[in-house]
RNA sequence: GCCCUUGUGGCGGAACCGGUAGACGCAGCAGACUCAAAAUCUGCCGCUCUUUUGAGCAUGGGAGUUCGAGUCUCCCCGAGGGCACCA
């Protein structure tokens, strides 16, 4: 066998076209009933190919290649989340037309994705910023549109003020814009929506299905989110008018402890009074005003104004109740009404005490007021005795035959706002006719690509022809729509167009019948209820629109850590590169100037805190082998990653070792009986396999490193075909980790096929099975040593060998009883 | 405030269904090779006492169930995450 040295780079040189990808056709994908999808969350070409997309793509990469050894069909594809904000303001900092940066930048991440040696269908890629793709998008909004899934409104709306555009609800975290962390405004303006909510029932009841395969952290975040209340309606008539206060409530058991009522300051009955007198207009303005964020909610006061207004009691015929606009209803939730049970309820407590409004308790408890738990009902005339699910029950019963109310239930979900005042987007494809209204194109809308950049307003807005057209209905003047469409909206069914990215059409049907759902779908946990949830709701509203079967988008969810690393600043408090951290004569960190250096804990890698690690420098200096063995390496990978330049040289040392076994081996295949080296082998395939079944990559780098161990130290024992043949199943089983050095080391051995051909190796169950077990022994439950026999040999010659090894100390005759658990313990109890 | 997850050596992490805690690595220590260093190889490596042998203590803290608890139950503490004037 040769003996040259291992050389990463002419190796990676060398397979790096034979790596770079396989395309499975849809032909074939129809013809198998082995199809395997496996997908990880596309990027965004920001140009920047940072260590996260590499922990990424390296995980959903050892998966596709070992699903492709099994012997499936495997769908792998790429494609860019092309449109979006960053492109447009690199425009405005630089001139450059967004397409030209994205196009570019594609190019250049595309390049950094084929020197990991990730195996994609690059016939299958996809840019959403492809008139291709988007003028598909706008078949399918337009459907969603027929369906009355898309609707224009004004309404109150998260404005952002960094990227001068409205946001969805699940775009605004704590208070802030997602991507620009500006606090969110509110602003009333009219906006398009997708009807979300009409699927609320089904997305929760989708979450059941994927149970066991998605993630619980995930599962239980959109549950939160939909936030389902099941409670009642109830109709509270006004004393001095005709009108009725309608209010949502989850405790219609507490109605006879009612005692006032609160509306929100956007109420409609608040806005009518604030016309027309000055203390509810000053009240309602100072609402208006306040903050929205976390915090300012936290500190906030609960404060209320009476109306001058009164309701009469629904069940308590004669009683009166005072009507209050109150700060902390908001308009948005439920019906923006409410009605006070002070004793049963925190708010509303501390709002009673307040303005001395009356407590009346109506659950007997020994706790003190406000109690919200369970008991049995007083005060409540037909609810007394009753507890809390019973006397609820009764009481819409009871509302629904005197007709002033009926069983509700309510979501914490809120439609989706999709309508961007962004120029890089898709655009939104209605018409605006000032006589036939909001009028479907009919035919795809292209964007401009000659718009100016000056940083104000949208500039399709702007443009001096693109938004005057014709009414494709009356064919008179008419204006386009000059939003543009929400980036999630691509996102939501990119998955289903890599099917079939050329099509005439949005989605092959047959080949979602074939292929969905995706396999394993792979990303960050970011995206728990912004992508993930607009994904499955896109499923269910594309199969109403006739477009898919399915119903489920992803079937299993693997939601990958950050890469983070420890981040160090100098005294003069600026950030310092963590390879310019080195340690003074007495062992402190000091910077390259001498300055003392404090070390931070590791967090997610930001240019800012300096402490990123570029993927570029790394794979020069260890390899592209060894960056991928190490990113699998001893973290799960569902955990926070912590970078570790030590470890990574670790994984370098291995593939040395690897290579010099290697290359010390003889080309014969003779072998000599049975060796120690099968067995080995037999038993490390089966839990090699079964531990990349669960993607526990972390496990199967231990197991790898264990089984090479083994073949290491039986390179002077073994006859050399059982040692090769040890090795090169070890080769195999390696290989979806680090693809470069096994295809070397495999074409070097003699082999005309390719490795990644190679079937997955198989274990014969006898040549796995262990034979001889050692067994624990214990007296009175602690250790005292332990000894070996056959496996499942019976328990009185278990118990006599156990007595046998722990000697003369013991004797049988004195113990109260003996445990025996086969093939692992005994336990004397004297 | 509510909900969820989590806590194991100096570090990342193993440990099937309650049955030998610390696999596999990283760091560290000692030795071999070397003029020397690096690389490589060999050995040690939870803590305390002990000459070896061994004994005791150890999975955030405290109780409990059990022959036996990292694993199950209850209480408390810490960390991370989600939601939040949600009626």
């Amino acid at each position: 066998m040769t003996r040259v040295s291992y050389d990463f780079k002419s190796i990676q040189c060398k397979w790096q076209d034979e790596l770079a990808g396989f395309s499975v056709s849809n032909a074939e994908i129809l013809s198998s009933k082995d199809a395997c999808y496996i997908l990880e969350m596309l990027p965004y070409p920001s140009g920047k190919f940072h260590m996260g997309h590499v922990r990424n793509y390296t995980i959903g990469d050892v998966v596709a290649r070992r699903k492709r050894m099994e012997g499936y069909k495997v769908i792998h594809p790429i494609g860019w989340d092309s449109f979006g904000m960053p492109a447009e303001n690199a425009a405005m900092s630089n001139g450059n037309h967004p397409r030209k940066w994205t196009v570019s930048n594609i190019s250049d991440m595309a390049e950094q994705l084929r020197c990991f040696g990730y195996m994609y269908d690059w016939k299958r890629e996809i840019s959403t910023c492809s008139a291709e793709y988007y003028t598909q998008e706008q078949k399918i909004f337009l459907d969603f549109y027929k369906l009355g899934l898309v609707y224009r409104k004004r309404s109150y709306v998260n404005w952002d003020p960094v990227d001068q555009t409205v946001l969805a609800n699940e775009q605004v975290i704590d208070g802030r814009g997602w991507r620009s962390g500006a606090v969110v405004e509110k602003k009333f303006l009219e906006q398009w929506s997708i009807r979300i909510t009409a699927y609320a029932e089904g997305l929760l009841a989708g979450l059941e299905d994927l149970r066991g395969v998605w993630p619980d952290k995930v599962l239980k975040m959109q549950e939160n989110w939909i936030g389902k209340s099941s409670g009642a309606i109830v109709n509270f008539k006004l004393v001095e008018s005709d009108e009725n206060i309608i209010v949502f409530t989850t405790r219609p058991d507490t109605l006879f402890g009612a005692s006032f009522i609160a509306i929100s300051p956007d109420h409609k009955i608040a806005k009518r009074l604030a016309q027309t007198d000055d203390t509810v207009r000053n009240f309602v303005d100072e609402c208006s005003r306040m903050s929205t964020t976390e915090e300012a909610i936290e500190k906030a006061e609960k404060k209320g104004i009476f109306t001058g207004l009164h309701v009469r009691h629904p069940v308590m015929p004669g009683e009166v109740l005072m009507v209050y606009i109150a700060n902390f209803v908001v308009i948005d939730y439920g019906t923006g009404a409410v009605f006070g049970c002070p004793a049963h309820d925190e708010r509303d407590f501390e709002f009673a005490t307040k303005y001395g409004l009356p407590i009346i308790p109506v659950i007997d408890t020994e706790d003190p007021l406000p109690y919200v738990g369970d008991g049995p009902h007083i005060n409540s005339q037909f609810l007394d005795g009753l507890h809390l699910d019973e006397a609820k029950e009764r009481m819409i019963l009871y509302i629904e035959e005197l007709g002033i109310g009926h069983r509700e239930t309510t979501y914490r979900l809120r439609d989706w706002l999709v309508s961007r005042q962004r120029y890089w987007g898709c655009p939104i494809p209605i018409i605006r006719c000032p006589k036939c209204g909001d009028v479907p194109a009919d035919s795809p809308v292209l964007l401009p690509d000659d718009v100016e950049f000056d940083g104000k307003g949208n500039p399709l807005e702007k443009h001096p022809t693109w938004k005057y057209v014709k009414c494709p209905r009356c064919g008179e003047d008419a204006i386009r729509e000059t939003d543009t469409l929400d980036t999630f909206f691509e996102s939501s069914w990119y998955f289903l167009r890599y099917l079939d990215p050329q099509l005439t059409t949005p989605i092959n049907m047959e080949m979602e019948r074939a292929a969905l759902p995706v396999d394993l779908y792979i990303g960050g946990v970011e995206h728990a209820v912004l992508h993930l949830l607009y994904a499955r709701f896109f499923m269910l509203a594309l199969r109403d629109a006739g477009y898919v079967s399915g119903s489920i988008p992803f079937k299993a969810l693997l939601t990958q850590g950050m890469v983070t690393h420890k981040a160090y600043k100098n005294n003069a408090g600026e950030w310092v590169y963590p390879s310019d951290v080195v340690r003074d004569a007495n062992g402190n960190m000091i910077d390259g100037s001498g300055n003392p250096v404090t070390e931070y804990p590791a967090e997610k890698m930001s240019k800012s805190k300096k402490n990123v690690v570029s993927s570029e420098s790394i794979i020069d200096s260890h390899g592209v082998d060894a960056v991928r063995l190490f990113t699998v390496s001893d973290t799960p990978p569902e955990k926070d990653f912590e970078w570790n330049t030590d470890a990574l040289d670790g994984a370098v040392r291995f593939l040395r070792r690897v290579w010099k076994v290697f290359s010390t081996l003889s080309s014969s295949r003779e072998q000599h009986g049975n060796t120690i080296l099968l067995k080995t082998t037999h038993m490390y395939i089966k839990q090699i396999s079964e531990k990349y079944e669960t993607n526990s990559l972390n496990k199967v780098v231990a197991l790898l490193r264990e089984f090479f161990n083994e073949i290491e130290d039986n390179v002077e024992t073994e006859d050399e075909g059982s040692l090769l043949s040890a090795f090169e199943t070890f080769t195999k089983m390696l290989y979806p980790m680090v693809p470069f050095i096994c295809h070397e080391m495999w074409a070097m051995l003699g082999h005309t096929t390719k490795i990644s051909d190679e079937p997955w190796p198989q274990y014969d169950e006898k040549l796995a099975a262990v034979e001889t077990v050692t067994i624990a022994i214990q007296v009175n439950g602690r250790m005292r040593g332990t000894f070996t026999v056959e496996k499942d040999a019976d328990d009185e010659l278990v118990i006599q060998r156990a007595f046998e090894a722990l000697g003369d100390k013991y004797d049988r005759s004195s113990a109260k009883k003996i445990f025996v658990v086969q093939n692992r313990i005994v336990n004397v109890v004297l």
